[in-house]
DNA sequence: AGGTCCGCTATTTTT
DNA sequence: TAGCGGACCT
């Protein structure tokens, strides 16, 4: 008994209530910061030590590495278990642990290996380009999609339509060929790896019946993000009798675009019949922050409902930056990270958030002229940077040949004399014989002229020796051999600018990530296969952090689930966020909405908010009005930020038809969601303001929404009220104000 | 085989 | 603006 009441003592209420649920499906509702892992992790204790299940009768499954890894953390302290062997993983991680213990039942090689999103659409680049059809009408990324949307759904070819669409025929076609290529080479892509561990388990009986006698207890963190393939088979992991504990939160579902389905949660309500739990008391920000989050949030419809509170009272206002252009939006949070640093908070409390990730640039100049350690995440990570998958590629065909796409990644990389002429062979081959680029190889060997051979010949016996070689060494020693008898590590050191240096660097780090590198799982795979499966399941950090404090740059998805003291959104423009794919677009326009909830909801202390009116971006200057959700915001929580000097510069003012003086002071009511007013640069001239309506003689009256561009190149986007949108060379298109 | 030039494109991202 | 792929040249 006293171990349950430590495990509720330091829990409010509603979590208590959601933690000691009845044994029964339970659907929890967790705001943002509202203690959702705790919820999470004190349920598994509690089910451990009040209930008595066994720690492996308990699945506990998360999207990220990093979530699963804080989860079993966590876990373990509460109840002093270190180095359990509690099932607690990514939905892909649990799903390749099963295919790999159950590898014949899922018909899969032994050996299989997994392809990342690059790999997937090398392969489906080169089938459709086997095929013989226009990359320009069959985009690969367009059909890598068209495919992974499937698969994520459940969806086999078989059970597609073409409904008379011939594109949906043919998409449906190469997803057939894809798959069935997939299978001859071994190789398994992330959704595969789910809808793959979903089937075997529903096909085979046995297999379901053993894995819902021994996880009766399956809990699911970020419940919002799971698509249907997800659901599906935490809804076969549980039959009947199994006992769900799901947390979520709809307002925080930001992946729609990916294949997430909030509307798992209503339907897991209804399916299960689950009882369901709120947790709105908020531990992370101020009531001013809260406040600005809920009422956002509060214009979006369908929401399951929940609102966020706390028991701090006040906070800083937020505070609302009117940048000239990009530059002085970098130059105004530079300075605020000044003042906190100079107030002692450490770099790492701030952290600058953005809709997209070309919006980093500006403030990485401005923090790198400052000499301010930053940190930015997102782009390529570790095991995703190319010398660090050709050298994977190499280890990849040494444990099996079948590997099609690491064959042509590295066939001729090294060069080595196996020009297009020679592998147009070895393809044609393959594609006739339907065999692998590996034996295809082998079998036209002969036939192809001497010089094509000998170095084809070469490239074949390499590997055979590298992977005779590698038996029976130790892992490090092994992608040792793989970077140094490859010739990628002396390759690259030979290049002449400073890259090669980096990428020399990274290969040796490979060295050292093998060394490090202990297998986990208890399947009897060699360390080689376990580690090549890591690399493509954990692609690592994006930057090793370098022990600086740092400030955090980041995009407001990548930001999801993380706090910060100081908060600096940016980029608050109609077009960019929300995105101008978004902004006609009912349906994308709450999700939009949504990640501006997240975005608030990360800061703690202190909120900025901040939008230019010109923005230099792809090598032009757009002016767009601030976002609407800047308007959404409640003023009184606002305080607008002036420039440094009110100086007052020149206004455009449309009707003078000149520029005039004026000031900034109380020009602009706060939070309103702004009629914004362009004040033109120097050689640049601006015809029609925003929001100025105009008449066109063929479209008739409309609304000047946009521009980008100046001189003869300036545009303006227009909409009319019949018609529609339409974009208007301002040289050209002899608009008439109204 | 390696370099260079041209044209295209450009949210959000984890596994 | 920048990064990529493809075509073309040496």
């Amino acid at each position: 008994m006293p171990e349950h009441h430590a495990l509720l003592a330091e829990l409010n209420e509603a979590q208590r209530a959601a933690v000691a649920a009845p044994l029964a499906a339970t659907l929890v509702l967790a705001g943002a910061g509202s203690g959702k892992t705790r919820v999470l992790t004190h349920r598994a204790a509690w089910l451990i030590t009040e209930h008595g299940v066994s720690p492996q009768g308990l699945l506990a499954v998360t999207f990220t590495n990093k979530a699963a890894a804080e989860m079993r953390g966590r876990i373990e302290t509460l109840l002093d278990l270190p180095g359990s062997s509690l099932w607690v993983g990514t939905f892909h991680g649990i799903a390749h642990r099963l295919l790999r213990r159950h590898w014949r039942e899922a018909a899969l090689p032994q050996q299989f290996q997994i392809l990342d999103d690059d790999d997937q659409q090398r392969l489906v680049r080169k089938l459709i380009r086997e095929q013989n059809l226009d990359e320009q009408r069959w985009v690969p990324r367009e059909v890598q999609g068209f495919i992974n949307r499937e698969k994520d759904e459940g969806r086999r070819p078989k059970h597609l339509q073409d409904r008379g669409d011939p594109t949906r025929r043919e998409l449906i076609r190469l997803y057939d060929l894809y798959q069935k290529r997939c299978d001859v080479l071994g190789v398994v892509d992330f959704a595969e790896l789910l809808l793959r561990c979903l089937e075997m388990i529903r096909d085979q009986p046995p297999l379901a019946d053993f894995y819902r006698r021994r996880f009766r207890h399956v809990l699911v963190d970020e419940f919002q993000d799971t698509n249907g393939v997800q659901y599906d088979w935490v809804r076969l992991l549980c039959g009947s009798e199994g006992l769900p504990f799901v947390v979520g939160d709809d307002d925080q579902s930001i992946y729609r675009w990916r294949g997430a389905r909030v509307e798992n949660m209503q339907r897991f309500r209804k399916d299960f019949g689950a009882s369901t739990f709120k947790l709105e008391q908020n531990y992370r920000s101020t009531s001013v922050i809260l406040g600005a989050a809920n009422h956002v949030i509060r214009l979006n419809d369908d929401r399951l409902g929940k609102e966020l509170w706390t028991a701090a009272k006040g906070g800083e206002p937020i505070r609302l930056y009117s940048a000239f252009n990009e530059r002085d939006e970098a130059d105004f949070v530079l300075e605020r990270i000044r003042e906190h640093a100079r107030s002692g908070l450490p770099l790492s409390a701030a952290a600058i958030l953005y809709r997209s990730n070309a919006q980093s640039r500006a403030f990485e100049e401005a923090l790198m002229a400052a000499r301010i350690p930053y940190r930015v995440y997102g782009g390529l990570r570790f095991f995703e940077r190319a010398e660090i998958k050709d050298a994977l590629a190499y280890l990849r065909l040494c444990g099996n040949r079948n590997d099609d796409v690491s064959f042509e990644r590295v066939v001729n990389l090294p060069t080595r004399g196996i020009g297009q002429s020679t592998l147009e062979h070895i393809r044609s081959e393959s594609r006739s014989l339907g065999l692998p680029l590996w034996e295809s190889a082998m079998r036209v060997r002969p036939s192809l002229p001497a010089r094509a051979a000998g170095a084809l010949g070469g490239f074949l016996a390499l590997i055979e020796k590298m992977a005779a070689t590698m038996e029976g060494k130790d892992l490090p020693e092994q992608v040792r051999i793989g970077i140094e008898d490859s010739g990628l590590r002396e390759h690259h050191a030979r290049e002449k600018d400073s890259k090669g240096e980096a990428r020399v660097e990274n290969l040796d780090e490979l060295v050292n990530a093998a060394d490090g590198f202990a297998p986990e799982g208890e399947e009897d795979l060699p360390p080689l296969a376990s580690f090549l499966a890591h690399a493509t399941l954990e692609s690592g950090e994006t930057q090793a952090a370098d022990g600086r404090d740092s400030v955090q740059l980041m995009t407001l998805h990548s930001a999801k689930g993380l706090e910060f003291p100081t908060v600096f959104m940016v980029g608050l423009e109609e077009g960019l966020f929300p995105s101008e794919r978004s902004v006609f677009d009912p349906e994308k326009l709450p999700e939009e909405r949504r990640l501006c909830y997240v975005g608030i909801t990360r800061a703690m202390q202190r909120l900025y908010l901040s939008h230019a009116e010109s923005r230099r971006m792809y090598g032009r200057t757009d002016y767009r009005a601030p976002s609407r959700f800047v308007g959404e915001l409640p003023p009184e929580l606002i305080e607008e930020v002036r420039p440094r000097l009110s100086v007052a510069r020149p206004l455009y003012d449309p009707d003078s038809g000149s520029s005039r003086r004026a000031s900034f002071a109380g020009s602009r009511p706060a939070a309103t969601p702004a009629r914004p007013v362009v004040r033109p640069q120097k050689g640049e001239d601006v015809p029609y303001r925003l929001g100025a309506r105009v008449r066109h003689v063929k479209f008739g009256e409309g609304v000047v929404i946009r521009y980008e561009g100046n001189g003869e190149n300036q545009q303006v986007q227009v909409n009319f009220e019949r018609g529609g949108q339409k974009w208007l060379m301002c040289a050209y298109a002899k608009l008439e104000a109204v």
